[in-house]
DNA sequence: ACAGCCATGTAACTTGTTACATGATTTT
DNA sequence: AAAATCATGTAACAAGTTACATGGCTGT
């Protein structure tokens, strides 16, 4: 739902085509995302399919085919840009999830695994750094997209080692606490806007 | 990839079926992850036929089919609770597309966009906030699915903050530096393990 | 002529979602 | 007997990935 609109946008500073969106994408977030070109193709025809963009008759059946956006397309685009993102029920993160369900993995110690992962964050995190050292000055696409990862890796090893506070804590408060059936209540965030 | 590892894990303590699965997942993560239940059956389909889990005779063609995880399925699991995500490439958080992408779309203010999005996520923090004091004190699962949410939540409104401070500094500085055409270059991190 | 690139596309697959269909059992 | 809930599944779709096929143009 990401790149759709990401395509949107870059098309709504005119008209342009496949390739040249791919670059385009990838030139403001400064390399730092690359983008499928087979999904820039998909993409640009379910856009076609619902109206949001349209064929600007340059190169119909052969190369640089362009796509211009529509009315409808602007419209969407100014809706996406202030709506934000469905937050409500989070993201399942792939490293919350292991320690979740690690903790209980007969044979494996959650510690264990913390750890392992918390030393290649910090790798991950001084690799970013470098690149944003050495090159974020020209590029401010580069910087932002650098920055976004570093903050979001900061804020995993933080978590990591609350967690892991937390673990040792409960493992010292009641050796066994399974809370096993609980009542079902499901749980509801947002969803005001 | 996730859900199929979790399922993984809760079904190394012994067989279960699909209902239950879920029910489990969602206990373990606090209610705060829900978790549809046609993946489920999808999933442990998948899994049987990559040999990861099998049928365990009991409820065959009827209610409650237990499945169990296999030799194989118990490697799997080891293996990845230990290897770390493929960070590399980092996820395309969809806020910071909105921001990387709206800075140039005509006739948009990026700085409107960024505080519309922070106060939701301010918002948010605070819904989840209450939460945590309401109820996390007796679920693990709980506090340390919000906690993550938290953290996150707190990153993206810092890199908020810290990009609309770049993007401010960059106006002021060069009217309009667009770098049109650099020579291409994708990044590479990770990718040691 | 041929190698290499620019450019567009398609096919097959995975993960995830929603909605619907179908029974069996339990509650009222 | 009807309604609710438990339980399993299927179909259709969206988004994303990888790999492959195809053709035009350019430089050697």
């Amino acid at each position: 739902m990401s790149v759709r609109h990401a395509l949107l946008a870059l098309l709504s500073e005119g008209p342009k085509y496949g390739l040249q969106l791919r670059e385009e994408f990838e030139a403001r977030t400064g390399e730092v995302w690359p983008l499928n070109i087979g999904q820039v193709y998909t993409t640009l025809q379910r856009l076609e399919r619902d109206g949001l963009v349209e064929s600007d008759g340059t190169g119909d059946d052969g190369p640089q085919k362009g796509f211009r956006i529509t009315a409808g397309g602007e419209q969407e685009l100014a809706r996406w840009l202030r709506t934000p993102p469905d937050l409500a029920s989070p993201p399942r993160d792939e490293l919350v999830m292991k320690v979740l369900v690690a903790a209980r993995v007969p044979g494996t110690d959650v510690h264990d695994v913390i750890q392992v992962h918390r030393r290649y964050l910090v790798e991950l995190m001084q690799q970013w750094t470098r690149i944003k050292e050495a090159e974020a000055e020209s590029d401010l696409g580069l910087a932002l997209a650098v920055d976004a990862e570093l903050f979001r890796l900061d804020a995993v090893i933080r978590w990591l080692d609350s967690a892991d506070g937390r673990l040792k804590r409960a493992a010292a408060d009641l050796p066994r606490p399974v809370p096993a059936a609980l009542p079902r209540l499901r749980r509801r965030v947002g969803g005001r806007l």
